[in-house]
DNA sequence: TCTAATT
């Protein structure tokens, strides 16, 4: 797997610093839909989430909003809106989505809204994305509920848990004061997934006086079994302490040759991006013009300019469609695109297709590991779309 | 002792 390089200006995606317009529309009421975390095993970031009976009180909106609108959780950190649009639009016409950034330094928070315009389509999405593996990532695909003050602030930070505790006796522990929308028990680093907890997790309930209910029945308690109390606390915002790490970098950076004001030097990280993401290439890494590395590769920039690197993909069964593109080509890196050529009458599958990834390196580390990939009974020819205009 | 869940 590519190594990502990894500075501040990879951290900023371009277009961070102009958030997009949002439609928003008055969300409706709905009954939350809690049954529907990652169907795959657990991953690192895959928390399950059990849920219990709990009625909520419905709200005041439109109803069809609740059933077309959803969220989508641990999105790859360089996966931008753009690509969340993809990857949901390959399902079905997109209303309108929204990848949820920091206000102030633009970095993705890692969760984004799709609405779509029919609710078949919003439901297919949570059948057939849900729990889809990208990159180091196990997304979530769920109904969103509807916004309100009173969900927000509702997550609690749990320390001195027995090591032996699990999800779903944390969860069992928890429930008796409100709804559960996720959990999560932290586990040590170097033992993986499935490894020793390290006594803290996560508890995210529905609304927030659940949580305050939840910390003064619990927190300085003994859970059963135990021989040392827990504490339970409201959990630190996690974007807050981002944006301050990336505001103090920008001010500190010792090797900064641009004196000027914080915005300046802004600039020059969204120049890179940009480039960055046209081309997978980093113009401060790379020695090479953009134009003479497209041509060494003989590598064709599809479409628009900027839309990254196209990979042809041949042998394709007759009923292949999208989502198995995104499947094998996902967990290599950004893409931003992925395209099933059908034949025009019978629908069905011609044998190729083309996906577009973003970066260069995550491209080409896709193509050397699925090139001649079984896939079912075939085998796959995969490699970077010639340009036949150039051909001989 | 702190993960990216409400636009």
């Amino acid at each position: 797997m590519a190594v990502r390089l990894c500075d501040v200006a990879s951290l900023l995606r371009s277009g961070s610093w102009a958030p997009e317009p949002w439609t928003g529309q008055v969300i409706a009421a709905m009954e939350t839909q809690l049954s529907n975390g990652p169907t795959c095993n657990n991953t690192s970031n895959g928390p399950s989430t059990i849920s219990n009976n709990c009625s909520s009180p419905v709200e005041s909106g439109s109803i069809e909003d609740s059933k077309t609108n959803l969220i989508v959780n641990y999105l790859p950190q360089n996966m931008t809106q753009e690509e969340l649009k993809s990857l949901f639009g390959s399902i079905g016409e997109i209303e309108s989505c929204k990848l949820v950034r920091d206000k102030i330094t633009g970095q993705s928070l890692g969760y984004g809204f799709v609405n779509y315009v029919d609710p078949k389509d919003a439901e297919k999405a949570i059948n057939t994305l849900n729990g889809l593996r990208l990159q180091t990532k196990t997304i979530k695909v769920s109904y969103a509920r509807p916004s309100s003050a009173s969900i927000r602030d509702a997550n609690l930070y749990v320390s001195g848990l027995p090591k032996t505790m699990t999800q779903k006796e944390l969860e069992q522990l928890f429930s008796q004061y409100g709804r559960i929308i996720t959990s999560r028990i932290l586990v040590d680093q170097v033992t993986g997934p499935a490894g020793v907890s390290r006594g803290v997790g996560f508890i995210r309930f529905d609304r927030r006086v659940e949580a305050e209910e939840a910390i003064k029945g619990l927190n300085c308690q003994k859970p059963p079994g135990a021989t040392e109390p827990i504490t339970v606390k409201f959990a630190n915002n996690p974007s807050q302490k981002t944006s301050q790490a990336l505001l103090s970098q920008l001010y500190q950076s010792p090797n900064r040759r641009y004196p000027g004001p914080l915005a300046q030097q802004a600039q020059r990280f969204r120049l890179d991006n940009l480039l960055n993401m046209a081309y997978g290439v980093k113009s401060r890494f790379s020695p090479m013009a953009i134009d003479g590395v497209t041509s060494l590769a003989g590598i064709n920039i599809p479409g628009h300019a900027g839309t990254g690197w196209c990979i042809f993909v041949y042998n394709l069964a007759p009923d292949a469609d999208e989502s198995i593109l995104w499947q094998m080509f996902g967990p290599f890196g950004a893409v931003t695109n992925v395209k099933v050529i059908r034949d025009f009458n019978t629908n069905k599958c011609k044998g190729f297709g083309f996906v577009t990834m973003t970066n260069y390196d995550e491209a080409a580390v896709a193509i050397a590991s699925l090139n001649g990939y079984r896939l079912g009974d075939r085998v796959l020819q995969v490699s970077f779309k010639t340009n036949k205009t150039h051909k001989a």
